[in-house]
Formats: structure tokens, sequence, C-alpha cells
DNA sequence: CTCGGTGCAAAGCTTTTGCATCCGC
DNA sequence: GCGGATGCAAAAGCTTTGCACCGAG
């Protein structure tokens, strides 16, 4: 599977603000973390701990569990990842740099999980900041749902056709 | 502790609501069951499955782990609780009957919860069932944040002070 | 060279499961 | 009495921890 060039871009400017976290928070430069972050950015889609794990492996660059965990709380912390509990015990996390700030619909039928925009969600945490004097740092917004009547003969196709709406509306 | 009728009148009517619930999925109505309702419409703080173990324990009503999770189970089916997780691996639950929609922002310095009501993410919920054709069961928005400075010296000060205005928010 | 990071395995926690017993229906 | 629910304990997952070794600074 060939990288495009856009791909490559974003994985030199993500190395390059991870570089600078650690710099500034004294921490080590691994060529473990950088493994990691590098494979987190070769694959867009959301992921858990032990996803990434055997990606790794896959990829016969080994790395510990123990060090999975550790690098992604560096990530999380340094914005470049960010981390999601979809209801289930496990965390999910995802790609954070580059992307445009959004929400989740997971479908309780297939599980399957959506993104989707809405500005509404941003003056919401302005409002509630303010009424409440803090300063919210990030929030997660989950709509649980499953398909109309008309859709749910197949789930999983009516989840197809909304990729669709979700294009649109993450890149709009 | 004594019970003021207010109490009393809305587990009446959580055990009539359970009840109807279990008939009508042809459940057994055991008496671990309504103890365990009784107990969680006692208090009206949020808690986790241990909590609730222990609060048994101290009532000197024994029940198993395992009842407490099937229970908890079947009163979220129901209605009568929800489940949130805040970031952490453990589930919180709360009551759900007689509450008005409510969502919540956890301090990320003290870890305090609190509640807050916004119209505005109902109607995202509606735009965004309407726009992916999905039907929206429920959701949780949680905002995560953290006291101003002027509030920051003492975290939990902050948050009694945010308990009228959470009040005032919330019975508005 | 030093000290923090890694790897491995063990331990910790929450949740689930299997099975014998119990009891609602 | 039957079949589902409970209780207990064991097992299963995910995550954290302890310790020896390694390697970045």
């Amino acid at each position: 599977m060939k990288q495009d060039s856009r791909v490559v871009k974003v994985k030199e400017e993500v190395r390059e603000i991870f570089t600078a976290y650690l710099e500034k928070n004294k921490q080590r430069k691994t060529p473990e973390r950088y493994a990691i972050l590098d494979e987190i950015y070769s694959h867009k889609d959301h992921f858990d701990v032990d996803a990434l794990y055997i990606k790794m492996k896959n990829r016969n660059y080994h790395v510990s569990r123990a060090t999975v965990y550790n690098t992604l709380d560096l990530l999380v912390d340094s914005g470049l990842v960010k981390k999601h509990q979809f209801g289930e015990n496990t965390s999910h996390f995802e790609q954070a740099y580059g992307y445009k700030q959004h929400d989740h619909l997971i479908c309780v039928k297939c599980k399957k999980v959506l993104e989707f925009c809405d500005p509404r969600v941003q003056q919401i945490s302005t409002t509630m900041g303010q009424l409440l004097h803090f300063s919210v740092t990030h929030h997660s917004l989950h709509l649980y749902a499953q398909p109309h009547a008309d859709d749910a003969g197949n789930c999983h196709n009516c989840g197809n056709n909304l990729e669709q709406y979700l294009t649109e509306q993450h890149n709009g």
C-alpha cells in the first residue's frame, strides 16, 4: 500500500509536534514512541489498544503492551491522539491532528461508529463553561442510534450509505 | 434518615414501572430486584457497581455482585436507571425517573460531576438523526473542564458554588 | 555513566460465566 | 414441580505495576 504524499506530510508534522512535546516535558525520544505514532497515522480509523499492539506486531516492530499504553498516554496528553469510551469498557482512540472537531454516532445494532460535525456542540461548551465558571478543555458527544425502519433490514448497508452524508458533513 | 413523602411517592412509582417492565418481559419479580431498585432511589447521587453492592451490604440486605449487575441491566433497559462512562473504566449509574434530561460536566481536577441542561443538545440529536437516517435512542454529552484561575485554589469549594448554578439550571 | 524507558510477567480491577441451589410462578 | 434467578467462585478482559535490563542523553 503506497503512502500518498499527504500522509507522508502529516506524519512529518505530527512527528515534529511530538518531538517538541517530548522535549518540553523532558521525556526521551525513543524509537518505540515514534514507531507507534507512525503506525497510528498510517490508518485513519479508530482503534483500541490491542488492535494497535497487533498492528505493530504485523509490522514486525515489536513493542510491549506496557509501552503501547505508556505511549498512548503521552500522545493523548500531547493532543495528537483522542481517547474515547463508546460505552464498552475498552478505550478507543483516533488521530487528532488535522481533523476538524467532530463527534460520534454509534449504531447500536452493528456498533459502527460514524462521525459528524455540528457547531452547536462548541456553542454549548462555551455557554456552560461561562455559566459554571469552568474552562472546558474537551468534550465528548455520543449519539446512540438505530437505523430507521426502512433501512433496518441491512444495517451495514445503511452504514455505507451514511458514509456519504458523513463525508460531506466531515469535509463541509 | 427520614424519608420525606416525595421520595416515598417516587419509590412507589418506579416500583410500579419496574413491575410492568418485568411482567411485559416475562421476568421474575424477585425481592432482590426490588431491594436494589429501592436502594438506588434512596440516594440521588451517582454511583458505581461496587458502591451499590456495599450500600446493599450496609443495609443488611445481601445480594451478590452478579445480581447487582443483572438487575442494573434490567433497570437500564427499563429506562429507570441511566448508565454513564466518565472516562474511567468503571461504569457509573444514576436515577433516570423524574429527572429532566441533563448532561454532565466533569471537573478534571477533583473528578466531581455536575449536571446541566441545554436544549440545544436535543436539537443536535434530532438534526443528526434526520440527516443520517437514524433514530437516536439516547446520547451522552460530557464536558471535561477545570475551574477558572480565580477558583483554582479550591476546587471543591468552586464545586460547591457551582451547585447553585446547577440547581437553578436543573430546576429551571 | 545515569536514569528513565522498555519488556515481560504478575497482579489488580471490573465484569462475565458456570454451576449448584433456591424460589417465583 | 419447572425453569429462571441467585450466590459463589472461578475465569476472562483490560490496564497497571514491579523489576531487571537496555539505551537515550
